[in-house]
RNA sequence: GGGGGCGUAGCUCAGUUUGGUUAGAGCACUCGACUGUCACUCGAGAGGUCGCGGGUUCGAACCCCGUCGCUCCCGCCA
């Protein structure tokens, strides 16, 4: 036997090692071992302890032929989850008794010394859970989380999440940026989402607001000549909550000067890059690029997936000297027939067609046109009213089914851009092992609201519009592009960006235009931005990166949840914790607040 | 703000369609047996405001109304 050795770098005064690393080589050194009770096998003259830490499990024995009558009794007693203190010496197990479904399968510890050190209850849901067995609720998941978060897939999602952080600032401050830090109270800014405020005890009646993003804080850094920075940040916004969004939520924010759009997105790449081959995956070091128009065009969507075809092709001609009231009207009002050819579809039945139809109504069109081709003829409802020319033009082959919408490109992108994910999906063409990295660029500068015809931005207000855009159509914004681009991957959004207005006119200009033009107001709203600018700004632009869904899509988890060590439910809450909660009187009145109705 | 799903033992679920004796199963738990298991096995046992409130009924886990919680989606998320 010999001494306890303190070569890992995990051994304390009380430990030796993790007792899930240990392995065939470790065979003969005496160990002290802390951990949690996994599981427990009791034999009668033997008994096994399956030990958990973070590294793994590893199987202890006690038997007469090496451990006290007591100590033997100690582990028969002791309860799954409770914390025990062993010591003992690692031994190869026999080949009969080795178990090749765990990384210590090889050895074993015969444990001649067990503490209780932290005796646990029966745990209020189980952590060891049985081959096939499902996992508790959700909300007993999170309101038990020191639980949950004992389970081996949560306790790697988040080591790997630490491993990604890692990458980042490793690869970042490499490259010159700056892990820079910025508040977290800060100003509210009444464009975007809703602010999760604070109230301010000096000040009565004022109110700090969580930062939706570190978007100005970074652009100051950049007036003020840090050149480049970075901070993995955490941001707030006060919407309703879906699976793949929380209230608070971390990104990589990203903000360089004297770049332009390509010096941004080449550093994206290279950071994805390095993300991916953390996770175990190397991917193009470049990107493949569209335009926002041309995404709109051929998926209907600005984050297409593009791991499969069924592009989205404009038949309008097809309809053009139709008797066909539904594709004369749409083209009449300036729209477009625009639909997807779906190889092998015809064979789906009426019921099929019609839940597609279904889904298009559900956003936005009025009808799903249909036709298709089996046994060399045209069969459908509209197959009537297309012409032998127009048959010849859409040349359709055989057994395909082609779908169409009719209506206002506003209508038919969203509408078509479903119907072309749910076809993908029943044809089986979403192939789960391929990764589709994707820039899209020159996003629209402004987008209008239907109703009221006010112009809204894209990105932000601080995003620059296009300059060539701005000469051709100085009067015409609604025209102009933006210097706005995006990250996608397999039709998710990794994260997005801008080059930024940098100097204080345009910046004044481009407020005016999104229904701010008061000159005292702009400044009572960003005048600390637009002093900034006017102080001396270079050209500057940057990125954000979503860490959460980048930590889920890398560890595969369902949900943001699994990524997040203390996430909120969907109606905000934690569960755990407790929050949000009542204060008392006392402290409402110290903020000079008072509940309506109260 | 709107719509869908779920809520029965510590956990996962069956039972609700068509109201009817004492609400079941597996795992976990307690006790007992067992010296090579690894989801140990075997025997015995304990464990239930059927989310909550109200209503209909001779009778409600089951039907109706309301409400709470979790979840998914639409709106929303520059």
């Amino acid at each position: 036997m010999t001494a306890p050795s303190n070569s890992s770098p995990f051994a304390t005064s009380l430990r030796t090692h993790l007792a899930g690393s240990l392995r065939a080589a470790d065979a003969l050194t005496h160990v002290r071992l802390g951990g949690w009770v996994h599981r427990s096998r009791n034999l009668g003259g033997i008994v096994f302890l399956d030990l958990r830490d973070r590294e793994g499990i590893v199987q202890v024995s006690f038997g007469t032929d090496w451990s006290s009558a007591e100590c033997i009794a100690l582990a028969a007693a002791v309860g799954v989850e409770s914390v025990v203190m062993i010591e003992g010496t690692v031994v190869a197990r026999t080949a009969a008794t080795r178990n090749a479904e765990m990384g210590s399968g090889d050895i074993e510890v015969r444990a001649t010394v067990i503490e209780v050190v932290g005796p646990a209850e029966t745990p209020a849901i189980p952590v060891a859970r049985g081959k096939g067995e499902k996992l508790p609720s959700e909300e007993l998941r999170l309101r038990h989380r020191y639980l949950d978060l004992r389970r081996a897939e949560l306790q790697q999602s988040l080591m790997l999440r630490h491993r990604l952080l890692q990458v980042t600032r490793r690869h970042l401050s490499e490259r010159g940026y700056l892990e820079l830090e910025t508040p977290i109270l800060t100003k509210p800014t009444p464009e975007g989402a809703r602010d999760y405020l604070v109230p301010s005890r000096v000040h009565p009646g004022e109110f700090y607001a969580l930062p939706q993003s570190p978007q100005i804080y970074k652009q100051l850094f950049m007036i003020s000549g840090f050149d480049r920075y970075f901070q993995i940040a955490r941001c707030f916004r006060d919407e309703d909550l879906r699976a793949d969004r929380q209230p608070e939520f971390t990104q990589i924010d990203i903000e360089a000067s004297f770049v332009q759009r390509d010096d941004i997105l080449a550093l994206a790449e290279g950071l994805i890059g390095a993300l991916w081959r953390e996770a175990g995956h190397e991917i193009p070091a470049h990107f493949e690029r569209m335009t926002y128009e041309a995404a709109m065009e051929k998926y209907g969507c600005d984050r297409p997936d593009l791991r499969y075809g069924l592009e989205i092709v404009d038949f309008s001609t097809l309809f053009d000297g139709a008797d066909f009231g539904i594709a004369r009207a749409a083209l009449a009002a300036g729209g477009r027939v625009r639909g997807i050819v779906v190889p092998g579809a015809a064979s789906w039945s009426r019921k099929q067609v019609d839940e597609l139809e279904a889904i298009a109504k559900g956003a936005g069109a009025l009808g799903l046109l249909r036709v298709k081709k089996t046994d060399g003829k045209y069969e459908g409802p509209i197959a009537k009213f297309l012409s032998a020319e127009a048959q010849n033009a859409l040349a359709l082959e055989e057994g395909a089914l082609a779908l169409f919408v009719a209506g206002a490109d506003r209508i038919t992108s969203p509408a078509l851009d479903r119907v072309r994910q749910e076809c993908a999906v029943r044809l089986g063409l979403v192939d789960e092992t391929v990764r589709r990295f994707l820039i899209v660029t020159d996003f629209p500068m402004f987008d209008r609201d239907p109703g009221s015809g006010a112009l809204g931005a894209v990105h932000h207000p601080f995003t620059a519009p296009n300059p060539e855009d701005m000469a051709a159509h100085p009067d015409e914004p609604h025209r102009w592009r933006a210097l706005a681009y995006d990250v996608v991957l397999n039709g998710l959004e990794l994260g997005g960006g801008s080059i930024r207005t940098h100097d204080s006119v345009t910046q004044s200009r481009m407020f005016s235009l999104l229904g701010i033009g008061d000159p005292a107001e702009q400044e009572r709203r960003f005048g600390f931005l637009l002093e900034g600018l006017r102080a001396g700004a270079p050209p500057h632009g940057g990125i954000a990166f979503g860490v959460d869904r980048i930590a889920m899509l890398l560890s595969g988890a369902a949900s943001l949840r699994d990524v997040i060590a203390f996430p909120k439910t969907t109606t905000a809450r934690a569960l755990f914790e407790g929050a949000p909660t009542q204060v008392s009187p006392e402290e409402m009145s110290a903020l000079h607040l008072r509940l309506e109705g109260a």
